[in-house]
DNA sequence: CCTTACGTTTACGTAAACGTAAGGTCAGGG
DNA sequence: CCCTGACCTTACGTTTACGTAAACGTAAGG
């Protein structure tokens, strides 16, 4: 390794076209994001340079979407991942923000286990059903 | 048991502001799901007559929303729970939403799952780094 | 130089899920 | 008889999460 090379190469970007092909997105939406502050990509003259760390925030974006949150919800989540530097109060709140929303979580989890156990009682159901009229082919 | 007596008793009713108060919703909230078809309640004169399966469609609707799935996605939900006398063709078209439904589930369960997990990690470090400061007391 | 492709801002449009106000109906009580 | 309370309908307003159109900048290629 030559002396004094940079450990991280010269990073990788991307263009929000390509964040928004990788994510199935708009860039309206991507930009959308960035208004209500959950990214904050880089500027090269007026253009916006992503990097992986907005791709990891993307994810979770994502994910929070798939979960039902509404934007500014996954905003407040996102934050909870910054947990660097902040100071004791903060931190306290930040603490109380991630029980609530481990409590959400947990009720969640619930939710969707009765709903799958539901869900397949029917599936079950149906599929008796078609059976005994002989119609359970392709 | 006296001959001829309905083995249900005259069945439980309740009043539009009941089943509000129950479910922690507002009347307009109740007859806009009516509106979209959630709901169907029988009238008594210009009164709505809610009934015990109009209390089990609320809590399933309750859950679908904690979900967080549309109204339309909740309608269809709630379809499967009646599949009674469909015939085959629609009752393939049934199966086939279940199964939808339940692949989503899942994807949503590992969803909860990981973000639980990121968060209780999450949870940790704070705690971690209160405890360091000394800051762990109320 | 002109077009094409991709980016930008600004701003109005829209669907979903109700909120909210206005005004009407009807049974029970004083 | 009138009032109150709880219900009703109609209809416009509001927020969220983007879609969509207009108008412009800029770098690459023919």
């Amino acid at each position: 390794m030559p002396d004094g090379a940079p450990v991280t190469a010269v990073e990788e970007t991307y263009t929000i076209s390509q964040l928004a092909e990788a994510f199935e997105l708009t860039p309206r939406t991507i930009r959308y994001y960035e208004d209500e502050g959950l990214l904050a990509p880089r500027r090269e003259g007026q253009q916006r340079v992503y990097t992986h760390r907005d791709w990891a925030r993307l994810k979770l974006i994502m994910r929070g979407k798939r979960l039902g949150f509404t934007i500014a919800g996954i905003k407040d989540f996102l934050d909870l991942y910054e947990v660097g530097d902040a100071q004791v109060p903060q931190m306290r709140f930040l603490l109380n923000s991630a029980r609530d929303r481990i409590a959400i979580l947990e009720q969640q989890l619930r939710d969707v286990q009765q709903t799958l156990v539901d869900l397949k009682e029917i599936e079950g159901l149906v599929v008796d059903h078609l059976a005994r009229k002989g119609a359970l082919d392709a």
